[in-house]
DNA sequence: AAGTCGGGGCA
DNA sequence: TGCCCAGACTT
């Protein structure tokens, strides 16, 4: 059976109508047909890599209230910008939003570059971002393919390449779509139709504006498409963290590595992560000797905490230590907390998990 | 082309 | 549990 390409102006005039029936109302969208503020733009679709909109929803308007230009943001530290991003992931993400920010103030004088060849060679501004931002904050029609659209794609051709290999083709498929007028709210359009009617499953195909011209609607398969390559397993690495307490209940963090996973973030000191696990004694004794660390005092286990990231699967084992003593061992990139002033640090969520089972009356043993 | 990089919501 | 999400960057 062969189908035909629908042509780019019955297309886009489908998806443009629906959307101007049922546009979501969202924190960093203009209205219809207006142009919003490109800074807006750059912030939301940073922090909507890989981020659903509901998650985004308060770290952007947290994020406008403290920095409201982008010349604020780049004169404010990096650890404030990790602070408030602390539990949106992704960390690189923030460290490139602020060097980002900085490269704007130096080699564009403040304002956004309002094209895709300039935006492209931004931090954290890729192929995605810089159509977004050129179409969206600048009307331009650049061909705009996230994660949604490629699936909408992949379902109106029943494209039979897996991805990633499937992008070149969904690309030249999406730009033969894409129209000149309106390429904003067109990108947008059917981005709000990837997110709420051509889901990855259960489909609304009664619902959506372009299914009379969907090829797997008409096979009745759209849950097959986008194919993509097979998964690898995730192993799971083990751990001890521990809690040491000093007098004044003050609680030793230290600063991660810059680069790598949860870069720049804050941690409680711990032992490696590896797939064998440590004894808590042991992993005491390596901390004591790698960080010249002279701890003392009994060890209180607490609940197992598990977490997931991209790649591997972790079980770390939380450890009080209460030392009867004054917290006067000073290593460099760390520090002397009351949990109370942990809102003010860089706490990732696995370190806020660690908090919470440090914090229940709940122990192993002791 | 494959690996690295978070966290939450969903069936 | 596994899968997905307005992907970018490194190797």
């Amino acid at each position: 059976m062969t189908y035909q390409l629908p042509s780019q102006q019955e297309f886009s005039a489908r998806v443009l109508d629906w959307y101007d029936a049922n546009a979501r109302a969202l924190p960093w969208r203009s209205l219809p047909g207006q142009r919003p503020d490109p800074y807006h733009v750059w912030l939301s679709e940073i922090m909507l890599q890989q981020t659903t909109v509901v998650t985004v929803g308060p770290y952007f308007d947290k994020f406008l209230t403290l920095w409201p230009t982008v010349q604020h943001m780049a004169a404010a530290p990096l650890d404030d910008i990790l602070t408030v991003w602390a539990g949106l992931g992704y960390y690189a993400r923030a460290r490139n939003l602020h060097k980002c920010a900085i490269d704007i103030c130096d080699k564009f004088a403040g304002t956004f570059p309002n094209n895709r060849e300039d935006l492209l060679t931004l931090p954290g501004i890729g192929p995605y971002t810089a159509a977004a931002i050129s179409s969206i904050a600048f009307d331009r029609a650049e061909v705009v393919v996230d994660g949604n659209i490629e699936r909408i794609i992949a379902r109106l051709f029943r494209i039979d390449t897996a991805l990633p290999a499937a992008k070149k083709p969904i690309t030249e498929y999406a730009a033969h779509l894409t129209p000149c007028g309106r390429p904003g709210d067109y990108a947008q359009a059917l981005m709000d139709i990837g997110a709420t009617i051509c889901t990855p499953r259960n489909p609304k195909c009664a619902q959506c504006p372009v299914s009379v011209t969907c090829t797997a609607f008409a096979e009745g398969d759209m849950e097959r498409y986008p194919v993509k390559a097979p998964k690898k397993a995730k192993p799971t690495r083990r751990g001890v963290i521990f809690w040491i307490e000093a007098e004044g209940g003050v609680v030793l963090l230290r600063r991660r590595e810059e680069k790598g996973l949860l870069g720049g973030m804050m941690e409680f000191p711990s032992s490696p992560w590896q797939e064998a696990a440590i004894a808590p004694d042991a992993a005491l004794e390596q901390l004591r000797e790698s960080a010249g660390l002279n701890i003392n005092g009994p060890m209180i286990h607490k609940t197992l905490v598990r977490h997931t990231f991209t790649h591997f699967h972790l079980e770390l084992q939380p450890v009080v230590l209460v030392m009867a003593q004054k917290a006067n061992l000073s290593l460099p990139g760390s520090s002397w907390v009351r949990p109370e002033e942990f809102e003010n640090y860089a706490l990732p969520t696995l370190m806020k998990k660690v908090v919470t089972s440090v914090q229940s009356p709940q122990t192993d043993f002791l």
